[in-house]
DNA sequence: GTTAATGCAAAAACTTTGCAAACCT
DNA sequence: AGGTTTGCAAAGTTTTTGCATTAAC
């Protein structure tokens, strides 16, 4: 069912099915957070080629899709994660690099009070916070 | 006095006074939020010329002595901004881009209660946070 | 005079693009 | 069959690096 969703998708818009989508869509799930090369090799390991351009390319698909969606976590390249996952705010430990996941609602009271003010509202999915962890803080 | 301040910070970790990186400090300073590249251009304007190179190996030295930061306001390069100016939390709109300064007390709720949760230290100064302005958000 | 910093040019890293061949429907 | 998608190779961007020259101290 959940496997049938993103073909359901696919075909709504009338792109077309194909090993290289399910492939990229498959590894950034199975990779939780990962920049385009790092799916490519993901893709690698299942012992099937793809091009790195295809990836890009599909990587762009599949977020105008609402599949997978992108942050910006290291200074470099974006990563991505499956919109499957439930949505999250990444924290980033500038030290040790670190990822840690939270759930949306620890940020509700900032969210409501940026909407209220500025009448902003949040993108919460691609929030990354940057600071210290734990360990690294003291 | 705030002009000799970074000269100062210079010299005590025994870095050299270049007219280089005079101007590419006054130049992030003016611009507010810019890339190498504006930065780049904004000091041609003064009708001087610096090398590409130099700008990045500045923007870096700049950062290290805590004189500039940098956030990711768009998908692409890092916008670099002086830190004369007081921390602030940078919104940013998906659909027109625009970019509002926020005071970070606004989102202090949420770092206190990272703090308390996972003993996180939030990096205020580098947070970028998206989604839609008021206008666009209807 | 020493040593760090700059400019230049080349390389590296990352992403995009054009086009013919292959594939999905 | 017909139009979309892929692979490949080449070009475009952005950033980094090595080294000789220049400039700060």
């Amino acid at each position: 069912m959940a496997s049938q969703d993103w073909q359901t998708t696919l075909r709504a818009k009338g792109y077309r099915l194909t090993p290289q989508r399910e492939l990229v869509l498959r590894a950034v799930e199975r990779l939780g957070h990962a920049t385009p090369d790092e799916v490519l090799g993901a893709v690698h390991e299942e012992s099937a080629a793809v091009n790195i351009s295809t990836v890009y390319r599909t990587l762009e698909l599949l977020e105008e899709l609402g599949l997978v969606r992108h942050a910006h976590i290291t200074d470099r390249a974006p990563t991505y994660h499956s919109t499957a996952t439930p949505d999250h705010v990444h924290l980033v430990c500038r030290s040790c690099g670190e990822v840690t996941e939270v759930a949306p609602e620890i940020i509700e009271p900032m969210t409501a009070k940026l909407l209220d003010t500025y009448g902003f509202v949040t993108d919460v999915g691609h929030l990354t916070i940057f600071g210290a962890c734990q360990n690294c803080a003291r």
